[in-house]
RNA sequence: GGGCUCGUGGUCUAGCUGGUUAUGACGUCGCCUUGACAUGGCGGAGGUCAUGCGUUCGAAUCGCAUCGAGCCCA
């Protein structure tokens, strides 16, 4: 056994295993008997920041990973990543001082692919640093062709069934972006804005109508008032006149008026919001799009064409006070949808895209045939699905991204979709090779490209072998992803795993919390509450980050980042090392015949693999670590190590044999229990000690061990240190004989070296006056059997002299306050009086202790 | 405005299929260098378990209401 520092060097060790690990041993085994535990990892955008967020998350994936691999599964723990997006395009007009437009479609892609590949290069290194035991030979990049040509078979394969289409219908369209964006990828704010009063031409005389959006007074098509409301009955069916652009539109009668906002009287325009589409499409009025893609004024806005949305506000809504039309004004608080990329405000808008259809109650079902961890979670995927009223915008006006294969012929202008074996490809880049129906082979490509989630929501069909290997393994056993993207990843996931292949994509999905940072607010940069991995891994380890995010918090809640977590952890890693330290030199694999004490330490480890096992089948990783924790530190460590220490400094034996090899079981199976939380560490211990990788290694099984006598030890033994310590005596320091009474027939040897005595054990009760102190009831057994007395039974019991229940027990007859009372409802809790001898009495459990003092 | 989750010592947290001494960590106070460990050991202080009402012999735990926080959405 090599010489075992004495502090615990977590960096050395720790980049030591990351040079040495074999990582080809997490590979998936295609060609295995065993059970499979296929992981839909999340994949993560390229930023080139793995942050804490990715940590927690990542990390409770590997302690499923290494566990399931413990219990014998074959597992996939792939690592994908999700690459396109706007991000990435406006990085690269920063860097490179260029917008997309400038330089050819193809150069643009060049450079955000080359910028991608840099940034997953950094992650792949926190990735590996943390200790992650990832499948990278299932890695995959949704940049690549091998990936996006999946993506575009999906496309296919849903065309043809006819679950994609294309058409004019409104979307959500970011101004600034210039891009059409989906439901999902919308954000509210509430701002304050303004509620122009204003008065509209009506049959007789005029109404007055209330907007906070005089710039769409061009995009009106009608104005509504509620059928219930009295003010405004004899409008319906008439006509008004749009102030300032002077055009008739009709009045309108809907129940979904709110007759208390503003006037009562609501302008309809195409389109404001949400509601002006649901009424556009229910009364079958036409369109007036007063706005363009890239948020201008149209030619319909007349003089204020051409104006940005803001400019043609102030204009309109300056001419119409001048004029007398706005009459009023007033602040308003409302929520507005905003981008997500770039906060700005979206608009609705009517496009030609193309669409996913969106079958709620489909995937509402298919949700129930999956196991939701917490339960809850499912919840909010329901609420989200019960919303949906457009379907799945997927077309995308930007460059980075899975081109849409396909192409409008010149002609006869029939739209041609790539058959699969065509694909990968970018219509941009190649003609289709076959000519059009018509006979033309003049063709304009789609330059549109799809959503990105088109890409991530076929990844877990992409790990389990879809359209790559002939034996496909979905479902997949487990989806770990955060709650923040259950609408998106989530749904869309289980839309398109239905849709395309009609299975469920996972049998469960464990939903993991946001990571708060220390001042309890959402981490993030521009609060300035962000700690990154990295400043971890220098100052206390992966080991470290990672107890943290096992006992931060259960699974599901967020979890607040703390260094005081991060301490506690680095203590525990320490105290640890100590322990090893300590066993390192006696530690033997051995087969002994156990004492009291060592059968009680190897019950309680049993215990531990007991609840460790439950724990991670129940995915409740803190409850798991923190009994880790417990076992090493208060069990094994203040207990069994202090109470074995006098066998083990002493001569060879069969006494000293057994302390050895239980030591050796007790550090051995910790080692393996830690192996999927704390990796380094663990295996540092375990080939310390085994000579061999820890992550090889089966998880423990249990085995019988039990030892009352040994847990009555164990306590005597703390009483004793406890009574040194008030005594200011050293711990090792002599006593002059200890007379223990009780009727376990315990050994003594391990007691003797704890209290550096002579130690005597007899039955029965020593020669000295005990009597009760204190009569305590028995709540379990009192309050059922008593019922509605046991309130007075119990104070009753509190007033009593404790000496008269005992002796009314004795003789078998309690009655107090009119009540009978058993002996099993009531505990009696005695003292000892040592009647003025030079012995200290200690009472532990039922045995009784007698210190001599010392001289 | 709706849905979901949550309010436990200074801070964070466990318990929450109801049973009288409410868990642990960090911090704090006192004592102790004993042959693994002072990043240690022993002991202490600190809690009306958000508030109110109810169910019950008994509520941190169950129900209702109120207040507050977070998340998702309209």
């Amino acid at each position: 056994m090599s010489e075992v520092s004495k502090e615990y060097d977590f960096k050395q060790v720790e980049e030591k295993w990351v040079d040495q690990w074999d990582t080809s041993i997490y590979n998936f085994d295609w060609n295995s008997n065993k059970p499979q535990y296929i992981i839909d990892t999340p994949p993560p955008y390229p930023t080139g920041n793995f942050h804490i967020g990715n940590a927690l998350n990542w990390c409770y994936i590997d302690f499923v990973a290494r566990y399931k691999r413990m219990r014998g599964y074959n597992v996939m723990f792939p690592q994908g990543w999700d690459c396109h997006g706007l991000p990435t395009e406006v990085k690269v007009e920063e860097i490179h001082k260029i917008t997309k437009n400038q330089v050819p479609r193809e150069e643009f892609r060049r450079l955000c692919e080359e910028m991608t590949a840099q940034a997953i290069e950094r992650m792949r290194k926190t990735i590996t640093r943390l200790g992650i035991s990832t499948d990278w030979s299932n890695e995959y990049i949704t940049m690549m062709p091998e990936y996006y040509g999946k993506t575009q078979a999906s496309f296919v394969q849903m065309y043809q069934k006819d679950m994609i289409y294309r058409e004019d219908h409104p979307v959500n369209w970011c101004p600034r972006c210039a891009t059409a964006i989906a439901f999902a990828e919308v954000e509210y704010d509430s701002r304050q804005t303004t509620l122009n009063y204003m008065k509209f031409q009506a049959c007789d005389g005029h109404v007055e109508i209330a907007t906070t959006r005089p710039e769409l007074l061009p995009a009106c098509v009608a104005v509504a008032v509620n059928p219930e409301d009295p003010r405004y009955s004899r409008y319906p069916g008439t006509k008004v006149t749009v102030p300032l652009f002077d055009y008739q539109v009709p009045v309108l009668s809907d129940p979904s008026v709110d007759p208390k906002f503003g006037t009562g009287v609501v302008m309809i325009c195409t389109f404001g919001d949400k509601q002006d589409v649901r009424w556009w499409v229910e009364h079958d009025l036409p369109l007036r799009q007063a706005i363009d893609r890239e948020g201008r004024m149209t030619s319909i806005a007349g003089q204020f064409a051409g104006m940005s949305i803001s400019e043609s506000k102030e204009a309109i809504t300056s001419a119409m006070k001048s004029r007398g039309i706005i009459f009023k004004q007033e602040p308003l608080d409302q929520n507005v949808g905003l981008c997500w990329r770039c906060k700005t405000p979206i608009e609705i808008l009517s496009e030609r895209q193309w669409f996913v259809k969106i079958d709620p109650q489909a995937i509402m079902k298919t949700s129930e045939e999956i196991t939701w961890i917490p339960p809850h979670m499912e919840t909010r995927l329901k609420n989200w699905t019960g919303t949906m009223e457009w379907d799945w915008c997927i077309s995308r006006q930007r460059i980075f991204a899975t081109p849409i294969p396909v192409w409008y012929c010149h002609d006869c202008g029939e739209v041609k979709v790539a058959k699969e074996s065509w694909l990968p490809l970018d219509p941009n880049k190649v003609p289709p090779p076959e000519p059009c129906s018509c006979g033309s082979d003049h063709f304009d490509p789609e330059t549109d490209v799809l959503d990105t989630w088109m890409d991530s929501s076929i990844s877990v069909l992409n790990v389990c072998g879809w359209l790559s290997r002939p034996d496909v393994r979905y479902p997949a056993q487990l989806r770990p992803q955060g709650h923040d993207i259950i609408r998106t990843w989530a749904f869309y996931t289980i839309l398109r795993a239905k849709a395309l292949v009609g299975v469920r994509p996972w049998d469960c999905i464990l939903v993991n919390g946001m990571v708060l940072g220390e001042d309890g607010h959402k981490m993030s940069k521009s609060l300035n509450n962000f700690v990154v991995p990295e400043e971890v891994f220098v100052k206390n380890g992966a080991d470290a980050l990672r107890q943290w995010a096992a006992v931060g918090g259960s699974p599901g809640s967020d979890v607040m980042f703390q260094w005081k977590e991060i301490t506690a952890a680095s203590r525990f890693a320490q105290k640890l090392w100590s322990i090893y330290r300590f066993a390192a030199p006696f530690a033997m694999d051995c087969d002994a015949r156990f004492g009291q004490v060592d059968r009680w330490l190897l019950g309680e480890l049993a215990a531990l693999v007991t609840t460790c096992t439950s724990a991670m089948e129940r995915f409740q990783f803190d409850e798991a670590f923190k009994s880790i924790r417990a076992f090493a530190w208060d069990v094994l460590a203040d207990h069994y190590i202090e109470l074995a220490k006098a066998r083990l400094y002493g001569q060879d034996g069969p006494e000293k044999k057994a302390a050895q090899a239980t030591l050796y079981r007790a550090l051995e199976t910790l080692a393996r229990l830690m192996a999927p939380f704390t990796p380094f560490i663990a295996e540092e211990i375990y080939c310390g000690l085994a000579g061999r990788s820890v992550h090889q290694q089966s998880w423990p099984e249990v085995q019988e061990f039990s030892s009352l006598e040994g847990a009555l030890i164990k306590d005597l033994a703390g009483a004793i240190r406890r009574y040194k310590a008030e005594k200011k005596m050293a711990l090792n320091a002599p006593l002059s004989g200890l007379e223990i009474y009780t009727d376990m027939d315990i050994e003594t040897s391990d007691l003797r070296g704890v209290a550096n005595s002579d130690v005597t054990v007899r039955a029965g009760l020593p020669d000295l006056e005990t009597r009760p102190k204190l009569a305590k009831p028995v709540m379990k057994v009192l309050g059922p059997a008593l019922k509605g007395e046991a309130s007075r039974a119990i104070e009753a019991l509190a007033a009593a002299d404790p000496v008269h229940v005992r002796d009314c027990l004795a003789a078998g007859k309690l009655v107090l306050d009119g009540i009978s009372l058993t002996g099993e409802m009531v505990e009696l809790v005695y003292e000892t009086l040592s009647a003025g001898e030079a012995v200290d009495v200690l009472r532990v459990s039922d045995a009784v202790v007698l210190v001599r003092r010392p001289a």
